[in-house]
DNA sequence: TATGAATGAGCTTTCATTCAT
DNA sequence: GATGAATGAAAGCTCATTCAT
């Protein structure tokens, strides 16, 4: 009974579940060779389906690729969101979490990776996905960052200086790190932990006045 | 007479040129879709070709990438090469010079800008390349800037400390900006110099000693 | 009734025998011009169809051709197999028999015929093809002529002397006649019952001992 | 001295026979891959020579074709015919002399071979040649193997039969031993001597009358 | 004579997209 | 909802042919 019961909730549950299926099959075929060359019939195969299928659930292949990218960001634009919620008022030390949560996005998340290179290589293709990255993860990051910058220099926790004017820098360890993994991983071994150390180090020790 | 003998000289030239103007041609097309939403025929008639005639002087379309991006990358290579001979045994000074030896290259050369686009998207496809590059240009620098470093610290010019051991974040704050400027420039402008100043003042003052 | 049954089941019939179609139209066009410089388009036309259909049912040119020398060779096989189930152990009239068929293979199905041709043209590209050809038609016969003259010659009944154990003798007049029917057709008119019957007049009585 | 007579010479001799040596070197290669598939720069390339130059000695890759079967065939004609003006009115003794003489045609004389195999291939895009090859070696050939064999039944010697009226009969065993050697020689093995002696044995012994 | 560069028509092959079932 | 057959536009690539030198 219980298994009949799963049987007949598993279909419709799955059917359901068909379009996440089909974007996550879509995530892995586009990361493998980039919008362009992938080949709908490889997702669809991927997937479990066949490439009819795929135009029922979407319009067409950019639409795929749009879907998939929203999809498989929500959890770090959720993620990035929850972090700022719960990181309000904390003054500088918003910055040294700032450090550890970008690392652990990167590293803990293949799909923020990758994602990230998808963005790079489609850019051009796909103006509107970059410009909801921009606006749902990045911008939001950059005001908090610009915002306590400001306010360090007030309160003299931090130096008055051009590094506290360009919240730029305190994102750019991360995102090379994601360039050297995504790239070059394979040529020069990368010890996440020690790069994430040695960036707060030089970051934090950067921007704090030498009597502090 | 001048004029007759470019003349003359004029057409042998334009062929013997052909090939680097193909390549040309495909950098721009490159750099606008990516490589497989590439058409060669697109690529010919930039170069005033047509499609026969790249395939006379190529085998086929990875070949044509693969030697534009050797082609484009020479200089910055050749930059890159002539840079590190030029500041042997410059002590710290070196870190300094190299931040703005990079953001040049970066700001001022469009080829690099962009090759590192492409690089970054097809890494998956012509891992060659991006092993190339890697030998040629990040390699012997990363060489250098560890010895620099290490030398600093010996010589107590420099902070002993987890960011003395890490090159990587002195080739960051460049990484980003070309990340900035080829997928968010629309939606945030950045002002270089500044950036560069910012860069400049965090990495150097982040690794120098309090009472150096 | 019927009709309207037929018509129903027309269309998916059809559909089922599309490949079978394709492989007959592709015999007419590879005939007429030989593989390489057969077009596909025009294989895709004369059976109704686009060239993407083609590659839906099939990998490939090659694949094609392949395909269309099994399917229509396939008749051939069988008759030659039913031929030689039919005539098991009838002694020397297998000979006369032989000829019989063998020639009316080569009259009555063009498709024998031309095939033979298309093997001869393009042996170095389709070995395998050859192979099988050899395997299942010619090798086969070859085993029972030789069977049979060595019978013959035990029981006298066929003169012992170089030609009873050279079979291929008994295949010449019947490969000769389709090389002059392919070739030399429009020069050289030919009466193939003629033929026949001199090639059985020829071989019979030259094997023949005097006295039978 | 010598050696610039012998440089002097040798360049023009070499260039007059540039021509033939292109021939020669389009044989080989439409022998490879029949005529459609061989490409003019292959020929170039084996002769030592660039596509251009093809163009100059001959119009197109049709003409080279046509000259190539007829450079070719021209000894095979030669010896056809000295064998024919050497063996008038020698009696059916001629057709043994003249199994004797095909067979070693087809056995000595590979390009007489594979010219056969091209003539069956592209009959119908060279129906001209066809003509001309019919016309020069195999006419001649009918015509007195016919009249020997009328001689033959006049005078007794042969015996009044349908065998006696069909000269394609003593061409047989040679077109298909070409048959055999070109396309199944590496699945059968075949002894051209004893198919010979087995060829002359049956057509002469079935030909004679039984009392002869 | 001979060449090498260039052409452009044409071919095979791919694949996003459609649609009857 | 889902499928598989079919389409057709387009892309990569080939190669006979031309021609200035």
């Amino acid at each position: 009974m219980t298994i009949d019961e799963d049987c007949k909730r598993g279909t419709p549950r799955r059917k359901a579940e068909r379009p996440t299926e089909i974007l996550h099959a879509a995530f892995e075929e586009f990361v493998l060779t980039g919008y362009a060359a992938t080949r709908l019939e490889d997702v669809a195969a991927r997937a479990g389906v066949t490439k009819g299928t795929i135009y029922f659930h979407f319009q067409n292949k950019e639409n795929v690729f749009n879907q998939m990218v929203r999809e498989l960001s929500k959890p770090m634009h959720q993620r990035t969101q929850q972090f700022l919620d719960e990181n309000q008022h904390c003054g500088i030390e918003f910055l040294s979490s700032y450090l550890d949560f970008s690392y652990a996005e990167v590293l803990e998340d293949r799909h923020a990776r990758e994602i990230l290179r998808l963005l790079i290589a489609e850019a051009t293709r796909f103006p509107d996905l970059v410009d909801e990255h921009f606006q749902y993860v990045l911008h939001p990051v950059f005001m908090r960052l610009q915002q306590t910058l400001a306010d360090g220099v007030r309160d003299c926790r931090i130096r008055n200086t051009p590094a506290a004017t360009c919240p730029d820098l305190l994102l750019s360890p991360m995102l090379a790190l994601n360039v050297f993994l995504l790239v070059f991983a394979d040529r020069k071994p990368i010890d996440p932990k020690k790069h994430l150390e040695a960036a707060k180090d030089l970051i934090l020790y950067g921007l704090l006045p030498r009597k502090a």
